[in-house]
DNA sequence: GACAAGTTGAACGGCTCCGTTCAATAAAAC
DNA sequence: GTTTTATTGAACGGAGCCGTTCAACTTGTC
């Protein structure tokens, strides 16, 4: 089960197949067809015929491509994963001071992490994984540990210029994160609704904790409100 | 909907009807098997058939005591929380120093959080939140939310006490949770195994981080190691 | 004992869906 | 033009399972 490996791992020119080669373009179709009707309506739900017919291509080209439905799933969730591979940049040179910069980086993860087509994709995943470890493993990789890794270099290179103080920087990634998302995760998950306001709560105080324990200068407003 | 209500609503020793009543065991065993089927293979992949075969018990019975697939899975599902309930107690008096029960806690916490039987539930619950909004509202009543509450009782104590100052408890409370669990919250929901040894960094960096916020004696271990 | 209601086993209808087969057709390579 | 391969539409086999029906039996109340 090759998961989210490197895109194209042999396409030396090997001389073409004869014959009528397989159509990209509908491959395309039938995998955009598949993650949608996947990660909105479940696996289980999702008929293949149904899929085929949104991509307006036969259900026997479906076999003829994937083979099976676990394949094309796997499919489907090797592209969402290549998608989220370019969702984890962070500016290394941002205006203002560090905490204003981690309000907004609180800000922007977890905007990131809440819009309802993630929950979807994670509930999928998680539901999946567990008949097929690898595809839990594959968006840990392409997801969560990408974002984790990105985050920590950040941090460095705050710790660098004098900013923080932070002794094991992927150890606070991860904690910065565990903060501003707090029970909203799972409150979202059980279909409890989270408000602006309660994220905003959880940001400040992630910020105001989080340079509690690793700020430079002694923070100025311990206790706030 | 009545998921998670007060256990007998309405026991008024009401003339019981003529004729042969339920059999509370056959309808006790019913509920085991099914909760036993449901979160360990999943709702679709549960047979009635099978559930009856577990119990000992006739298909047509399960049908006349619950009359649908469903109502058979709320039914587990209000046996779980039910059990639930009995395990957010912490110890108002216990001994050792403030990061001590702190530590003690956090461990407690996600020994029980990380338990098998608890990501299988979790799953399942999850999964069926989308078709029945209640079943996560449910869970996060007799769960999560009252976890947090007893936890937050725990902190105010301690504020009283002059351990800990602490603006808002509910809030602190979420974020020692948050941070005991870390990120292996998602690995664990995604298959990756979660070493004993990153569970305890995470626990001691969560008590580290929470007393540098809350702690009213000076920190004695700032950066440690 | 008469009556009412739960329990059982078996069988059935109905539904959905996966994956395959087949013959006919289209598109590329040689 | 020939060969090779992909695509299509339709139909089929097979499986799984929900929920119902029925007749017989058991267990309770009156």
């Amino acid at each position: 089960m090759s998961i989210c490996g490197s895109s194209e791992p042999e396409h030396k020119s090997v001389r073409r197949k004869a014959g009528r080669p397989f159509d990209a373009s509908k491959r395309a179709a039938i995998v955009d067809a598949a993650a949608h009707h996947f990660f909105h309506y479940g696996y289980a739900a999702t008929a293949i015929e149904q899929v085929a017919a949104d991509a307006g291509v036969s259900k026997v080209t479906i076999y003829n491509q994937f083979g099976d439905k676990r394949a094309l799933f796997v499919a489907a969730v090797e592209r969402e994963c290549e998608k989220l591979r370019g969702h984890f940049s962070i500016e290394h040179a941002a205006p203002g001071s560090i905490r204003d910069r981690l309000t907004a980086i609180g800000q922007a993860i977890v905007a990131f992490l809440f819009r309802p087509e993630m929950l979807q994709f994670e509930r999928r995943i998680a539901a999946e994984t567990e008949a097929e470890p690898a595809i839990g493993a594959a968006f840990l990789e392409a997801g969560p540990w990408r974002m984790k890794h990105g985050f920590a270099a950040y941090l460095s290179h705050a710790v660098s210029a004098g900013e923080l103080a932070i002794p094991d920087p992927m150890l606070a990634a991860e904690q910065f994160v565990s903060l501003c998302k707090g029970m909203g995760d799972l409150e979202r998950r059980f279909g409890a609704i989270v408000t602006p306001e309660q994220r905003d709560r959880r940001i400040l105080g992630a910020v105001e904790m989080f340079l509690a324990a690793y700020g430079t200068t002694p923070s100025l407003a311990p206790t706030d409100r």
